[in-house]
DNA sequence: TGGATAGATTTTTTT
DNA sequence: AATCTATCCA
């Protein structure tokens, strides 16, 4: 039985499966078979008498553990071990043990959301002004104070300038505020338990001795508030093995200290340390330019990387001309190679630094008609209608969250303003009670019209039938919230086809709800809420479809792709123009550039076969277009360079027509000039130099557009213009074609003059707005008027 | 009270 | 370029 354990394996990874007691650190390079390891690992303790309810095993995310979890069942059936990640683990230690030091069972689980609007109230509470730029930076230091462990007397002492003076003061009051409405916002899942571990030696050992093995998976990628958890509940039953790779640490921006991985020895001296060198996932051209890459770290050991795959293909580095080229190259690439039967959708993934790069990518695989899902947050739970029966929940399992009960005490509308609800926190904070408490008793509020007074009572025993409902399971209580409430009857009265789609959504909640009662053995509402708030963007990725995946580098982490293209490997994108040292960091750039190094490091190292980088000469951002200078990392793989071959996909130079700046090409902003030849040269020698000079972006000199009289006949009169048709007057209820989207239908039409702005519901492609006149929009049916 | 409009704002990455 | 927010008006 045991021998089946241990197959497959070779004689590193088997040591690590079998080692017995005592600290174990397991130094995992790049697809060495870490998670092959680790959960061979929990299977062949099982299998060694060890009781499943004695290991407890951490992962980075909800996807990781599940997939543990389905891997240690497969091997073990049965086997009920506890697999979660470092915040759910939290969310249970409060839960289960929070009464010993006054932490209520039923808290609420805030999310960034929440947590502004609470901070927003703490920063008032402080005799400050809240604004958009000091909520972020408060929340950041707060945030920042919580996953290192400082309490807020600790942070007091250590104020130093104006702004921590500040939120010192505010620090406190948020925490206060976070406990009267009896929530957790994400740090607390951690900091919590972290600080009653280290104070309550009662619950310390008590809760050591629960769990005699613990594995924690990702451990480069741990912050202080982890690394106490782990250390506490691993002093008198030291048997915790931890797996990472201080190569692909890249959550220094959240807390994590690569230090936790590499003082791991002196934490634990008797530790025993095994190193998975050999890759088994990429061809040795990757891995060549990858090593070339992570060498230039300093503060690193230095570890190569060894394999015996074959050298396969070399690695492509490409420049385009533009941002969008570089997607539609990508997208053509990807269609050619499908095409051609070599290699399905899903083999590939494209990678980005931001967000925002996904953008174009969209729609160059609309175009080139490319399925492909973007692994982002589940922009499902965004959604307001689901946001506002999700904090119908909340408010039902904890009468005390006042964000929830912010959020849809007029939702539907109820005829309850802000002047009544002022009047009414006033009352609420002068008695120390939750506003739905002070709702109940309305009529004691001085200054509340009857109205008002009558509207909240109502509400207040809306909400109290509902909670006497609390034990239903998730999806029978939604739907109860949406007849109680109202919110039914408010949006299938409305007519707008908007609020249809709205009620659509909401059903689809009541599927997910039930899928969640259907794989949880104690489901409950509060577990359910528990489950939105902490799913991960990677959670979202489905790798059964046949799409191409487009992430962040950060999502990356942890899988792998036989094709991989990491796009816009340019100054100020990757690395960010935060890390860089002209960028708004703080004096440790160099600090930053290694972890952007690393992040560029997971990237490539998630490729299997091919790997394609690429950047561009120009990119747009925001409205703007600069000349991108290429990747510092691009440069630093020289090293390696019998491993590459470059492309410049860049259009032949145009003649440099001497006053171009003077004449612009109308084509410009008619949208028309993709035609070769017609676009307005560009400067070559006094621009961007060609490898990393100044790590800045030289600003590029685009002809200003010249405003241009709008009227037909002056636009006739001009003979350098062809007549233009005036666009046509959509109007809403239209059904119109847009370039890249397709079909859609018009919802809305607002502003003015070249700012008019409309709003469609594109049949695949969700609802977007556009600038009238920027849009390529095409007229299909006509609504009714 | 809500709706429309003009004006400001985007600050990497995420549990 | 697109989205969020403050402000004004019906």
């Amino acid at each position: 039985m045991s021998a089946e354990l241990l197959e497959n394996l070779n004689p590193e990874q088997s040591d690590a499966v079998t080692h017995h007691d005592g600290p174990l650190l397991i130094l995992a390079g790049p697809g060495s078979g870490k998670t092959r390891v680790i959960t061979r690992r929990v299977a062949w303790l099982l299998h060694n008498g060890i009781h499943p309810s004695r290991i407890l095993a951490i992962t980075f995310t909800n996807k990781a553990a599940q997939e543990m979890r389905d891997r240690v069942e497969a091997l073990v059936p049965q086997a009920k071990v506890h697999i979660s990640t470092f915040h759910a683990f939290g969310a249970r230690l409060l839960r289960e043990y929070g009464s010993h030091f006054g932490q209520e069972r039923n808290f609420t689980v805030y999310d960034m959301d929440d947590r502004e609007k609470l901070l927003k109230i703490a920063i008032e509470d402080a005799g400050l002004a809240p604004s958009a730029s000091n909520v972020n930076s408060f929340g950041a230091a707060i945030s920042k104070a919580k996953n290192q462990l400082i309490t807020p007397e600790l942070f007091e002492n250590s104020v130093h300038d104006y702004f921590t003076q500040c939120a010192a003061k505010v620090f406190p009051r948020y925490q206060k505020r976070l406990r009267e409405s009896n929530a957790c916002d994400f740090d607390d899942l951690l900091y919590v338990p972290a600080l009653a571990l280290q104070k309550d030696k009662d619950l310390r050992s008590q809760l050591d001795n629960r769990w005699h093995y613990t594995l924690v998976d990702e451990y480069q990628d741990t912050n202080k508030a982890q690394y106490a958890i782990a250390r506490e509940l691993n002093l008198d039953h030291p048997n915790i093995c931890v797996v990472g790779d201080p190569d692909q640490s890249i959550y220094r921006f959240r807390g994590s200290d690569i230090r936790n991985i590499l003082d791991f020895e002196r934490d634990y001296p008797a530790a025993r340390v095994i190193k998975l060198g050999e890759n088994y996932r990429s061809t040795r051209n990757i891995l060549a330019v990858a090593d070339a890459l992570i060498t230039h770290n300093t503060e690193r050991k230095p570890k190569p990387l060894v394999t015996n795959n074959q050298e396969g293909k070399p690695v492509r580095i490409t420049l385009h001309e533009s941002g969008d080229q570089e997607a539609e190259s990508v997208a053509q690439k990807i269609a050619d190679a499908v095409e051609a039967k070599r290699w399905f959708y899903r083999d590939f993934a494209v990678f980005v630094r931001t967000n925002a790069l996904t953008r174009s990518l969209e729609s160059a695989f609309i175009q080139a008609r490319v399925p492909f899902q973007i692994v982002k947050g589940l922009a499902f739970f965004e959604r307001k209608e689901n946001k506002d029966i999700l904090a119908y929940l909340r408010l039902m399992s904890n009468p005390r969250d006042d964000v929830a009960y912010l959020r849809i005490v007029n939702e539907p509308a109820r005829n309850i303003g802000k002047k009544t609800l002022d009047t009414l926190a006033q009352f609420a904070t002068a008695k120390g009670m939750s506003l739905l408490e002070a709702s109940r008793r309305a009529s004691l509020v001085a200054g509340l019209r009857p109205g008002a007074v009558k509207a909240l009572v109502d509400f207040s025993r809306m909400m109290d039938d509902l909670r006497s409902q609390i034990d239903q399971p998730p999806a029978s209580a939604v739907t109860s919230v949406l007849d109680k409430s109202g919110y039914r009857k408010a949006l299938s009265e409305s007519g707008l086809s908007e609020d249809q789609e709205r009620l659509a959504n909401i059903e689809e909640m009541i599927t997910v709800a039930a899928q969640y009662a259907a794989t949880t053995p104690e489901a409950n509402i509060q577990g359910f809420l528990e489950n939105v708030a902490l799913s991960s963007s990677i959670d979202g990725y489905n790798k059964d479809q046949d799409c191409v995946s487009v992430m962040t580098l950060h999502a990356a982490k942890g899988l792998e792709f036989p094709v991989v293209f990491m796009v816009a490997m340019e100054e100020g994108i990757l690395p960010s123009a935060f890390a860089l040292p002209s960028g708004q960091g703080d004096m440790t750039n160099s600090k930053e550039i290694e972890e952007e190094r690393r992040l560029a490091f997971v990237g490539m190292t998630r490729a299997m076969k091919e790997l394609y980088l690429s950047h561009c000469q120009e990119r747009s951002f925001r409205g703007v277009t600069r000349y991108a200078l290429p990747s510092r990392f691009l440069a630093e793989l020289a090293r390696a360079r019998a491993s590459i071959e470059t492309v410049d996909r860049q259009a032949p130079r145009q003649r440099i027509s001497h006053d171009y700046e003077n004449e612009p090409d109308p084509h410009e902003w008619f949208g028309e000039g993709n035609e070769p030849g017609t676009k307005p040269p560009r400067p070559v020698s006094h621009s961007a130099p060609a490898f990393p000079g100044s790590p800045s972006f030289v600003k590029k000199r685009v002809p200003e557009p010249i405003k241009i009289p709008t009227g037909p006949s002056l636009l006739a009169a001009d003979p350098t213009h062809t007549p233009r048709v005036s666009p046509p007057a959509f109007k809403e209820g239209n059904t119109v074609r847009h370039q890249t989207y397709g079909i859609g239908l018009v919802m809305e039409l607002s502003g003015m003059g070249a700012l008019r702005k409309i709003k469609i519901r594109f049949q695949t492609a969700g609802i977007r707005s556009f600038i009238l006149d920027k849009a390529q929009l095409e007229l299909v049916v006509k609504g009714r008027s």
